[in-house]
DNA sequence: AGAGGATAATGTACGCCGTAAAGCAAGCGG
DNA sequence: CCGCTTGCTTTACGGCGTACATTATCCTCT
């Protein structure tokens, strides 16, 4: 150990919060969450695991703030148009690919709570654009939630094996592949969806959703 | 140990796959997903850890089939109405219900690909109604993903904090209260949500989805 | 009826994990 | 120069998943 010969055992400034933050992300990243333990990161970085502990109180507390970092850097730089339904439509695609560039930590995601300041930033433009289209602010509120969930839902989803994947062959998977036989319906279904881009079943979603929010609109 | 006097070491029939399921489901619902370890659910079942393997491969696997146990309780009987909105509905809120009965399972459910047969045969059943109203099987498909997944997300966090639970007080969360002056719509928004059922945003949302699929039945 | 395998459980052990507690080297203010 | 604070290491503990070996019962076949 020591591998550092330029600094003696208790040099100062060799690690941040932050620095820690984005190591775990980007460890959880190439070999998933699993790998991502104490003493693991720590040798990441070139340290002891105790030593995160000078950092975060607790392994939890940690993940709690790579979920917050997550959140903050997925909901970013979001342009206020005053479209509500192209803002809405935007904040659910681009929620959604950032999350999917960290797919192993998604369900990280769903477990903790994670309220922003920037996160509660972009929701309270949104709700603004929606309530000045003429929404109430509650149902402003839920049209957000709406958007987001869905979008958020996908992004934890989509890495998993969806009913593409049993259609395509390869019976070695769970169920083998699904009968046409058994299911008419859904393997024609299937069929016709292989090869389609991943975010589509988002934006058809989110698109029906905020069709039915205008629908809404003109009927108080 | 050995505390039945009745049997011997070797008696058969003392587990079942089905048996240490429902233990685990009914562990996890009560005592937390961390408190389900291979020794715990054991002693619980007043038998070693190890006796587990002979009914499971790994951990991973018993968790793979708690996920099944519970899709496939979560999909049981849905009443197969020609209402393709109401069947779609119907789906949507049971499956919520279903889900949130054991809200500790349901991050599990995120992170496995849960296709069991009962499962596709619901899916099977709701793409057959919706083609049947003269949409493409594969947006019949989709639309079931929608309203599947918006009452999958909901139930992952409709225990969590959301700004509802900030805007009631209690300054120790993670944040603080949302502010009237920093957030003001929000902070209406969230005031006017107090005191809802945990229900009320998902069926705005599966409604609203709802509306938007039959919307576009009228222009192909 | 007796042999032999299959089955279901135990017991032991290994290498991980999160983390409590204590120690130890540098830097800094007095 | 001393001693406190800061950042890190060392050691240790209990719990985890599970590989491996063992034992005790039941089922089947001759």
């Amino acid at each position: 150990m020591t591998a550092r010969p330029t600094r003696g055992r208790g040099q100062h400034a060799g690690l941040s919060a932050h620095a820690i933050l984005r190591s775990a992300i980007r460890l959880a990243d190439r070999e998933g969450l699993g790998a991502l333990s104490m003493r693991r990161l720590g040798t990441e970085l070139g340290v002891e695991a105790m030593a995160l502990y000078h950092h975060f109180p607790s392994k939890d507390a940690l993940l709690d703030a790579v979920v917050g970092e997550l959140v903050t850097e997925a909901t970013a730089a979001q342009p206020p148009g005053d479209d509500w339904q192209a803002a809405l439509r935007g904040y659910g695609l681009a929620f959604h690919a950032s999350l999917t560039a960290h797919p192993q930590l998604v369900p990280l995601v769903l477990t903790r709570p994670a309220v922003t300041s920037g996160n509660l930033q972009v929701v309270e433009s949104l709700v603004g654009s929606i309530s000045a289209a003429g929404f109430a602010p509650e149902r402003a509120l839920d049209m957000v939630y709406a958007v987001g969930r869905l979008a958020f839902v996908h992004a934890a989803l989509s890495t998993g094996t969806d009913e593409a994947t049993f259609v395509r062959g390869d019976p070695t998977d769970r169920l083998g592949a699904i009968s046409a036989e058994d299911y008419p319906h859904l393997a024609a279904a299937a069929q016709a969806s292989i090869g389609r881009p991943l975010t589509y079943r988002l934006e058809f979603a989110v698109d029906a959703l905020i069709a039915g929010f205008a629908q809404l609109q003109h009927r108080p």
